[in-house]
Order: structure tokens, then C-alpha cells, then sequence
DNA sequence: TCTATTTTTGACTATTCAGTCCATTATCAA
DNA sequence: TTGATAATGGACTGAATAGTCAAAAATAGA
């Protein structure tokens, strides 16, 4: 070894990230890129490949920060009826800011799942992943007897991943923070019954 | 007037939706307009002004015909509960095929959502629809007793849009058809207590 | 200090794109 | 039949694109 690199590899990833969650794939040029990551553009095909890699290594970045960060108390041991609440009062506090991003993987497949096998991989991965946070937290629900009887928590799971797709689309969609609000509501009424 | 023009401006328009409900609106070049409408280029400026302008004429389409099509029953007078579960079994035979195209306006919202206010505002009425779609029907199950007491249907109207949007998503992501059918019950349990 | 290796920089290329221009063709109204 | 008008097809344009190349700069190890 010679000479080392002299940025962050991980700081420009998060940082290539943002810009494509704000943008999307083809909006973002390299160009952009370039310039919102500080870095020539050999730099950037050296580190990371070409531009689909960086979306690419992009969607896996936002898997284990923001996604992690976001599912992290759903995923874990004794989760429960508090750390639901929790999501969807972060989940809509974050989607109310002056321009909400919505969600990169959401966002993705709608842009590239018809066309990226890859993309649809890894969007369907988070899918799966997101009904799993909520049937985690659901059976610590019913283990500490805060659930309803009758309600099964792969069923309720789906409808909570639902509930939170739904309120992403509806911010991409620049709908007005209170009906996202109620569409939460409308999410955690489902534990009520 | 003198010369009329020599194609069906609605038959084209109908394939150019297609082609954006398929391809997605950047991934969608004029040439493959052209091909796709067996047009010249000027006929089609000519006749839908800009690439952007027949996007958006596509969007109105897709809400004038498919969706109409698949939301006519729920939003018709003395709509009830066998109106649902005939709208999710539509919906997830139609995402079961071959090559699942998802719903236009949901890619849309994924892929330009974050940066034109039209193809916003549009998601956004589509997504009201469904909602006020789902609503009346609910209301519809009210009147007939079908409804168990204390669900509100502007609640769990929200609720059912958010499992369509769910579905919707999954299949661009190329989830399986047993679990959009799972979904799909569990959008429909919903109406069950 | 010297050398090998890598990063960085910026210019360059070939392609693709949306949109335009214009000559030609076709149709309606008179 | 004729003249006005509109539609059509194809070539063209300028801009933007992803990706490449090669020279220069910088660093670690000897």
C-alpha cells in the first residue's frame, strides 16, 4: 500500500445515500454526485464501481442506518406495545419535516422494481424485514397479555408493514402531515381491538 | 379544420400509459414512444404537447380507466362488504401475473414524487380516492349490519388503502403471489370483528 | 531520499436524449 | 379543381449523460 485514500468511504456513502433517497436513481447525475460528495469522479468509480453500484451499496447503507435506527427497538428481545407507538410516532414526526423524503426503498421500487431484479431483492428484503420487526413486537405483546386474544401477530404484522408503506407513499405523494397522522392513527388502532 | 388526423389520440394515449406504467416515466425514451405508438415524433408533440405533459395526460387515463375499472364497484351507490373482497381478489389477480406492473400513480409517487407538485398532487387525489372509495363502501356495510359496531369507517377505510398500497408495493418489489395474497387477508380480516 | 503504488484531477469521448425544423403529404371547404 | 390548413416523417441540434484515459500529485516503505 501507497498512498490512502483521502476521504471517508463511509461518510461519502452516507452522503451519496441522502441524495438518492432525496432524488431518486436517474435524477441524481454523476455530476451531483461529484459534487455533493466532495470527490472527483475517479474517485468515485474506483471506490464504488459504476453508478448503479453506489445506488446499490447506497440501499444496503440505508438498511443499516436509518432502517436499523428506525426497527432497532421493534427487532429486539422484549420489544413490546410502547416500542410500536414509538415507530409511528417517529415514523410520521419524520415524514412532517418541509420536504420529507419518504423512504429510499420505497422509493426504489417504485423507480427501478420494475426493471432491477436486484433492487426488487433487496426492497422486498426490507419488506420482509419490516413484517418481522412488527410480529417480534407483536408476540412480546402477547406474551406480556397487552393484545387482544383472537389477534394473530403475522396477520396484525402485515397490517402494520401495510400502514407504514402506506403513510411513506402518501408523504412522497406531499400529502399534509395531519392526514399522516391519522393514517398512524388508523395504524395503531389495529392493536386496540 | 381540414386534414383530420390519421390515428385514435385516445388509443395512443392508452399505450403510452402502458408503456409509462411499465418502463416508469425516465426509463421511457420518446424513440420508444414512437415505436410503442407507431407515431412520429411531431404527431406526437403535436398532439400531447411535451414528454412531461403526456406523462401527466397518462396519470389522468390511468385514473379515468384502470382505476375507475377496479374502484367503480366500491364507489357505486348500495357498495357493501362482497364489493371489498372483490376489489382484493381483483387486485391481487391482476399483480399475480407474469410481469406485475404495480399501479402507475404508486410508481410515479416513487420515482417523481419527490420533485414535481403535479405528479404529487395527483398521487395525492388518487390516494384520496381510494380511501373515499373504501369509505363508501364501509358505510355501505354499516347500513347492512355487516360491520361489526365500533369500527369507523374513515378509520378503517385508511386502514384497507394502506393494505392496497402494501400490496402494490410488494408486487413492484416482486413479492411472491402467495404473500401478496396473504396480504391481501389480512386486509380483508380486518372487516371480521 | 528514492521508488513503487495508489489516488486524484480534469479533460475527453461516444452516446443518448428531448425537442425542433422543414419539406412533403393529405384533407377539408369553397 | 384549388387554396388553405393541418398532419406526417425524417433529419437535425444542442445539451446532458455515464464512463474512460492519462498525466500529476501524494504517500508508505525501504
Amino acid at each position: 500500500m501507497s498512498r490512502p485514500k483521502g476521504f471517508d468511504v463511509t461518510a461519502a456513502l452516507d452522503r451519496a445515500m441522502d441524495l438518492f433517497w432525496r432524488q431518486g436513481y436517474q435524477a441524481t447525475s454523476m455530476a451531483d454526485l461529484e459534487a455533493h460528495l466532495g470527490l472527483g469522479r475517479q474517485s468515485i468509480y474506483d471506490t464504488y464501481g459504476d453508478k448503479l453500484g453506489l445506488f446499490l451499496q447506497s440501499l444496503d447503507r440505508y438498511s443499516a442506518v436509518p432502517v436499523t435506527h428506525l426497527l432497532g427497538r421493534l427487532e429486539a428481545i422484549g420489544a413490546g406495545l410502547a416500542d410500536i407507538h414509538h415507530f409511528f410516532d417517529r415514523l410520521v414526526a419524520y415524514q412532517s419535516g418541509p420536504s420529507p423524503r419518504a423512504c429510499l426503498m420505497v422509493n426504489a421500487a417504485g423507480e427501478l422494481g420494475g426493471r432491477d431484479p436486484v433492487v426488487q431483492r433487496k426492497v422486498a428484503v426490507y419488506l420482509r424485514r419490516l413484517h418481522g420487526g412488527f410480529q417480534n413486537a407483536l408476540e412480546g405483546c402477547r406474551s406480556a397479555r397487552q393484545l387482544p386474544s383472537g389477534l394473530e401477530p403475522a396477520v396484525l404484522a402485515h397490517q402494520l408493514t401495510a400502514a407504514t408503506i402506506g403513510i411513506l407513499v402518501a408523504a412522497r405523494a406531499g400529502v399534509a402531515p395531519p392526514t399522516l397522522r391519522r393514517m398512524a392513527q388508523a395504524g395503531l388502532a389495529l392493536l386496540n381491538r
